[in-house]
DNA sequence: TGTACATCAGTGAACGCGCGTTCACTGATGTAC
DNA sequence: TGTACATCAGTGAACGCGCGTTCACTGATGTAC
């Protein structure tokens, strides 16, 4: 072969972290094939030795970002401060930078099972991570937790008075702390 | 004038439920107006002797797909019974006839400061509803409630093993009633 | 080491299609006499 | 009451545009000798 493994590993690489980006940003549907290759540094008509379609990239940069957020709690230095993080102004702000299934959850559920198996299987994972974090492990709360942190995430982006979504934020957070069983408030 | 005041707004009527339904299905990006319109039992043309845009439509779609659940909980007789109904199987799979939040809040976000205005008004008004049927009223309850909702039967609905999916309802539900102060389980 | 060749990542024009919107029209129905 | 006219909700062709995908090509770089 001609170019290496290695840089065309890197094209590859650089395509799928645009398009988690503008994705998340825009939502899959309303961005283009070639929007996400030029952000890359190409054109158009190469995505396709990358790439079998629009939803194969889709079901990789969803992939991808899960994958980035993996070890977000531990690296956030536990539960609490991950929760705290994840319901700043700042996580709201900058969607195109941050958690993929505050950003295209809905949108997913209405993709083929394919995409949604990818995510499923994230998910799992990320759901695992936060159980781990727990004073007392249990899927269940875990499962709630994300929900209200995802629900939180998304109204707080959707309402148009600032301080209405900031009280949103502030509320979702008091909720994930009292679901989590940790102490009401502080950090 | 010609056909009468009430023809033009069964008509108009009948284009927006048409619209709130498809929209909640597939999201707003992805109907076309003249399917709106072929929903309705119209041509696509006359779209605009009744809105200015798609994106009027939307905004009055989602006013109105709100509109007709603000009074649910007092329908499903309480917040327990109304969190019950919410995270059952039935309304996750059935989107077209759901909660519009659950369904288009990602979506919304991203939209006109206009339409996300409208949103924001008719949220309030339910937030206020919610918080209404509390047994210790506060909007911030209210709000974590919701946002937990709506969290749950998004990645509910976007998850590819139906177990987990079912586990995931009833954990929302859990966490719904606790942040609610409503007594553990029951009906 | 230097040259010839083969590979294939990336280019850019082209495809068919559906989109939101416009517009000249038509024909059902309300109003005037 | 019956007829002529005006209105305008609704029709359907057409617009420019961007989409996902295909394809003939080119040219940088790896391999063979």
């Amino acid at each position: 072969m001609r170019y290496s493994e290695e840089h065309k590993e890197n094209t590859r690489r650089r395509v799928v972290e645009a398009a988690a980006k503008r994705f998340r940003k825009r939502g899959i549907g309303a961005v283009g094939v070639a929007t996400v290759m030029a952000d890359a540094g190409l054109t158009h008509g190469g995505f396709y030795s990358h790439f079998a379609s629009k939803e194969a990239l889709a079901a990789e940069a969803v992939a991808h970002a899960m994958d980035a957020s993996a070890d977000s709690i531990a690296a956030a230095g536990g539960l609490a401060a991950f929760i705290h993080a994840y319901l700043q102004p700042a996580h709201r702000d900058a969607p195109e930078k941050g958690c993929i299934t505050a950003a295209l959850v809905a949108e997913i559920a209405r993709h083929p099972k394919s995409t949604r198996a990818v995510f499923t299987k994230k998910l799992r994972a990320f759901l695992k991570s936060i159980e781990a974090h727990l004073p007392t492990p249990d899927p269940a709360v875990a499962q709630a937790i994300f929900a209200t942190l995802v629900g939180t995430l998304q109204l707080a982006r959707a309402v148009s008075d600032p301080a209405l979504s900031n009280q949103i934020l502030s509320a979702g957070e008091a909720a994930a702390r009292r679901l989590s069983s940790l102490e009401p408030a502080g950090v």
